[in-house]
DNA sequence: GTAGAGGTTGACGTCGCGTCAACTTCAAGC
DNA sequence: GCTTGAAGTTGACGCGACGTCAACCTCTAC
């Protein structure tokens, strides 16, 4: 029993250019009786041609079924080491799709941020670095942005209060530390320091986010621009109390880092 | 304040050879001073490029980001288009994770099931229409085989089970209603060839399927088989009961199909 | 003079086919 | 014998978003 390759593309449910593709790369080569003329197919073929598109189906490459059904590559292995990457494959769609909704509905709450940084407002509220998105770009790349930003969008509602609360938190509790006239060298401040560096290393995309502590450089670059820049100044009880806060987290740059770095300033 | 196309890459953390495509396809046009030479970005190109990369990491495409930026599209409404292939896909991924993980699972249990026809021997048990895989291929195409194949991996074990039950009944019935010397013509026999003929319609891939009716020929087709093959008669208790059943599917073709379609043996 | 860094254009490769295009072969009908 | 149509063939481009050479130019520093 023989089929021509129409027809075994209508018992298979694939089209003819298709088997001719499986013939070009090999992975089911045709019969044929002269060099140039029509393929032909036999049953080992269709059975062939089954189990390939089975494989198909579940989604392996075609290289990957060549493997299984030409070597000793055991197919349930193969499987397996498949099944990773398509739950990979789900977990990233998972969050591309958390992140777009939240985009969403950030746009139809406020079609303002239209604008280009999404959501730059809600962020971190009165707290929030990426309002220097301009010095930050320039100096640690909008890459930053962008990564801290697409973070944002892929945590929950509840999430981001919670995120919200404790960058509050900390901002109060720096403030009413300069009021009362904390010595920046003190362990009492030098714990908000901690706190400080804490956040920010858990900012995706800032520099030194994921390190047990954010890059020095980044650290202090934005120390002083908390004293030179009213509006970050305003969430430490204002240029006072940013001051402490630049004291205080230079005194635990000092003491944090390994030496050897060098003098440094932040022109 | 200008850059090269190195220093708004390291900015973006994106490839200089992304922004020469994204140049090269308009999206995001370069300066240039001479012909050939040098390309350079201002700042309106970094906020532009931004926006770019956030809407390319939402899973927009390039030309979807384009008609965003340059024409009066909607952003929200992209995004919310965007979101249903978006779910469209999970849905798939997932169904297909769920195929992957059975027929893994099967081949644990089971290796011999390497064969080909993956758990064709445990898909109906006892009563396999899809053991007749040869016949079926020829007739009406290893494509129903394939799909069947597919959709029964895709169901969780408890629906197995009970599809199992509903088929083991209907088997049951049958024999019992053979045994009782019940007239294909009557009542009960034509309620038990609806059952029959719902269940095969209720399987992906089958002739016919997801109509109210399978396909004439290929129940009446189906009949004659359950004669000729002791393997599937044993199921309606032997020869003499599959000879009721297809009896009693002839009647009931002979009722419910619409007539016009001519006289026809299945040779 | 020469090495090196950084720029340019052009073109191929990826993955699994869909979709022409141009041509041949074979059988049926006039 | 000629036309027509159906079915086959090979060859090539296209898709999407770049990665990755290759070959060449230009500027600066030593």
């Amino acid at each position: 029993m023989q089929w021509s390759i129409q027809e075994i593309a209508r018992l298979a449910g694939v089209t003819s250019r298709t088997l001719r593709h499986y013939d070009a790369v090999g992975l089911l080569p045709a019969v044929r009786t002269t060099d140039g003329g029509p393929r032909r197919y036999d049953r080992t073929a269709l059975v062939r041609l089954q189990r390939i598109l089975l494989l198909r189906d579940l989604g392996l490459g075609l290289g990957d079924i060549a493997e299984v059904l030409d070597t000793q590559r055991d197919e349930a292995q193969a499987l397996r080491t498949h099944l990773v990457s398509l739950r990979e494959e789900q977990g990233r769609l998972a969050r591309q799709i958390a992140s777009v909704e939240r985009t969403v509905a950030a746009l139809e709450k406020d079609p303002d941020t239209t604008e280009g940084h999404i959501m730059a407002k809600d962020m971190l509220d009165g707290f929030d670095h990426t309002r220097y998105e301009q010095e930050v770009t320039e100096r640690w790349g909008s890459d930053a942005y962008r990564q801290s930003d697409t973070w944002w969008r892929g945590l929950s509602e509840q999430e981001q209060q919670e995120w919200k609360g404790r960058v509050e938190a900390l901002s109060r509790d720096w403030a009413d530390a300069a009021v009362a006239g904390t010595d920046p060298a003190s362990d009492e401040a030098q714990a908000l320091a901690a706190r400080h560096a804490d956040w920010l290393a858990g900012v995706p995309g800032t520099p030194g986010a994921g390190q047990r502590l954010p890059d020095r450089g980044y650290l202090l670059g934005l120390a002083d621009m908390y004293v030179a820049d009213d509006r970050f100044a305003a969430n430490y009880g204002g240029t006072e109390g940013a001051r402490f806060v630049r004291e205080t987290l230079r005194v635990f740059a000092a003491r944090a880092y390994p030496a050897g770095v060098g003098p440094e300033g932040a022109s």
